[in-house]
DNA sequence: CGCGCCTTTGAATTTAATCAATTAGTGTGG
DNA sequence: CCACACTAATTGATTAAATTCAAAGGCGCG
């Protein structure tokens, strides 16, 4: 129940999270005084489908993914949360349960507010609400885009897209290109693109011969994003030209 | 900018839709002052993707078709609105585009609230927020279970399972089973599963051999809900007897 | 009655999943 | 620091699923 941090620290933060955007220091302050701090070791998995949605995070520091599992064991990861994001949403809305499971994936920080704080802050602030909605509607947005992508596209344009959403979110820009700061298995990005593990692995070799993306210490590098969204977009097979020398340096 | 219905009339009306839910008469009353009415024939499209959100509908009576179309022509179509139900909930927070195309499929009334005129009823009555809030998370709870389906189910499930979201919104119990009283082409029902024309129709054909539905005069006609829920949970194929004596009676 | 649209069905083709086997990489403890 | 164990990734071969293409059939509507 107890903030471990100290008030106006806690405040700074909040400042740069979007669900308490346009929210004054002292507005902040409030905000700040009904958080509670939870840290998460790797692994570690804090919120479970099914159960009662009570409380509502912020994400200070890590890296959080967040799934659903059907009943016959079947999983799609639907994103990877970083800081300042917020997680369980639905939360602001009393007796609901969670849709998704979420596990850090490596030690986080988050802040935490239970349903009636929530509920309390957003009708002293009505500016919260509006951004929780904000934030609901663009949460709206991007599954409906990965609707239409899982619906209309095939594989090779699935993952590409995935990839392109994943850099919007978590890439850095570095000299040889983009790099996607994530520790994402192949099977990881299969659960995200609706394939497997084997196809998702196929499509990346082949780009990677084809020198528009590189593997950095299980990390992926996007050397050529251009080529990338050509092939979200296009359907344009256009396969490598068979293996010529292939003696080129490792990257 | 005027209603062409009396206020207190619409009053009646809004007492039964969700987004307004738990308000009083009175506040009712304030509601439906600023709402404008708009009627729509058979075809007519009033909601484009791309262009400025900035007016929210409820349907009051008829039906209306909301998709997405994408750069290279695909389409998928989302859901089939019904009295009661609100879109383009995304103009409740401004400056946004609407994500969406709708259409109505039959001639059409609804009632319309702009953007400033919502966020003050908003401001207003919190409860109107709230129950938005709501409405958002279902629909992402909605949007989800399908990215999960057409991430990991096959078409043969993927399609029972549109039948069966499709009743539970739609559906109609009569004397033989429960009426999908939709007027759904396959090529519609292919666009909500992410299959083609055909895949869907040899489907449905299958499964009006099985006796699991019928067709009435373009509509559907589930029979055997049940085998219908069996055949969107299980990977449980069992093709129908080698059509053996198909002399049955025209359903 | 005939025209257009939607639907059905067959056959060929393509795509991606599945299965199987090997290889590479990562971390751990001696 | 190296050897070992374990997990993740690659790749080939095969199979299954669904799309695509093509053609015929049915139904409603003017």
């Amino acid at each position: 129940m107890v903030l471990d941090a100290d008030i106006p620290s806690v405040t700074g933060v909040l400042r740069y999270v979007p669900l308490f955007a346009g929210l004054t220091t002292e507005q902040l302050h409030s905000v700040a005084g009904l958080a509670e701090a939870r840290r998460l070791k790797a692994k570690q998995s804090f919120l479970r489908q099914g159960s009662s949605a009570d409380v509502i995070y912020v994400v200070l520091g890590g890296q959080i993914r967040v799934s659903e599992i059907t009943s016959d064991g079947h999983e799609i990861i639907y994103r990877f949360i970083g800081p300042g994001q917020m997680i369980g949403g639905m939360a602001a809305v009393g007796g609901m349960t969670y849709p998704i499971n979420a596990q850090a994936v490596r030690e986080s920080s988050l802040l935490a507010w239970r349903t009636d704080a929530i509920q309390r802050l957003m009708r002293q602030h009505p500016e919260i609400a509006l951004n929780a909605m904000r934030l609901m509607v663009q949460r709206i947005e991007e599954l409906q885009r990965r609707c239409l992508e899982l619906a209309t596209e095939q594989v090779r344009q699935r993952v590409a897209h995935t990839i392109l959403r994943l850099i919007g979110q978590h890439g850095r820009r570095v000299a040889r290109g983009v790099l996607l700061d994530l520790r994402l298995s192949r099977q990881d990005l299969a659960k995200m693109a609706g394939t497997t593990l084997y196809t998702a692995s196929r499509l990346l070799n082949i780009w990677k011969r084809r020198k528009i993306i590189a593997f950095d210490t299980g990390r992926i590098l996007i050397l050529r994003p251009h080529e990338l969204v050509r092939l979200a977009d296009g359907p344009t097979p256009e396969e490598v030209p068979p293996a010529s020398n292939d003696l080129a340096a490792p990257v």
